[in-house]
DNA sequence: TTCTATGCAAAAATTTTGCAATCGT
DNA sequence: ACGATTGCAAAATTTTTGCATAGAA
């Protein structure tokens, strides 16, 4: 939905077509919601799919500095989280309460962006927004029920 | 400056007014962009002021629950990065090649926010917003000098 | 074939924890 | 004095790296 298929994204003569970028691509295109290196190794796990905790860093490196995919607001307790930057771009709204993360579709800075990019004279390429809060769930009670 | 003093912040009674988390609210107040531990360790321990980095660990934590601080969008490579919850707020521009940090004053989403929350009907307590390209001096040639 | 990407295991970096000692109230 | 907080060192977790092998072009 928006994000081109790997093989229209990955032409590029200086990028092999392995079998496991594949794969990670598949998993990001897939989620609405940014994730973690081993969040994206148990998902392929489970799916049979034999790959390393290692090689998945070194994918998750190589795409981020592709431009595929970038480091995203961090959620997931301590760890690195990324999603794909997809043409159509997306921002989150995350429970502090239970961890749910919702997806949400517009974007309301889009024409600030570019007047900031007037005043700062930075060449902006991207940013990132989420938002934080209680889902109708955790409200009142305020209990975590952590779906980790 | 829109934050608070320590002790106007915590008059709390559960909450002890030691001076290491003196010193790490300090640390806060006294910068524009998001920390990582160690780079508030060294700061400290720059100023002569004897701390653990263990102990600005669990003060990150304490600030965190206690509303004090936020995680922030992640910049300073796999390090997780904090802020002050200030009133006023602010977000950042981020140059990517030099890693620099500019502070960003107007909030573009504040209404988005409003009709988000009603949409949703999620009870949201804060966002994060930051922006990412190429700042003047890394346009171009798009080195990377890291001042690390 | 040639050169890059992978897997494994070991290392490095980041964060958390147990426990005794110290400090704030 | 009491109970919470700190520092230290050790453990756990997350991420990176070296090297031999497998795999894509």
């Amino acid at each position: 939905m928006g994000a081109q298929s790997f093989s229209e994204q990955f032409s590029d003569k200086d990028m092999r077509m392995t079998k496991q970028r594949k794969w990670v691509y598949e998993v990001f295109s897939e989620s609405e919601v940014p994730l973690s290196a081993e969040k994206i190794y148990r998902t392929l796990i489970n799916e049979e799919k034999s790959i390393s905790l290692s090689t998945i860093y070194r994918i998750l490196r190589f795409f981020t500095t592709k431009g595929v995919i970038t480091r995203g607001a961090t959620t997931d307790h301590h760890k690195a989280v990324y999603e794909l930057r997809r043409t159509e771009h997306k921002h989150h709204l995350v429970c502090v309460g239970c961890e749910k993360v919702v997806a949400v579709n517009n974007c309301p800075v889009q024409s600030y962006q570019e007047s900031l990019q007037k005043s700062t004279r930075f060449d902006i390429t991207e940013h990132r927004l989420a938002f934080f809060g209680y889902c109708p769930d955790c409200q009142g009670g305020r209990e975590s029920k952590k779906n980790k």
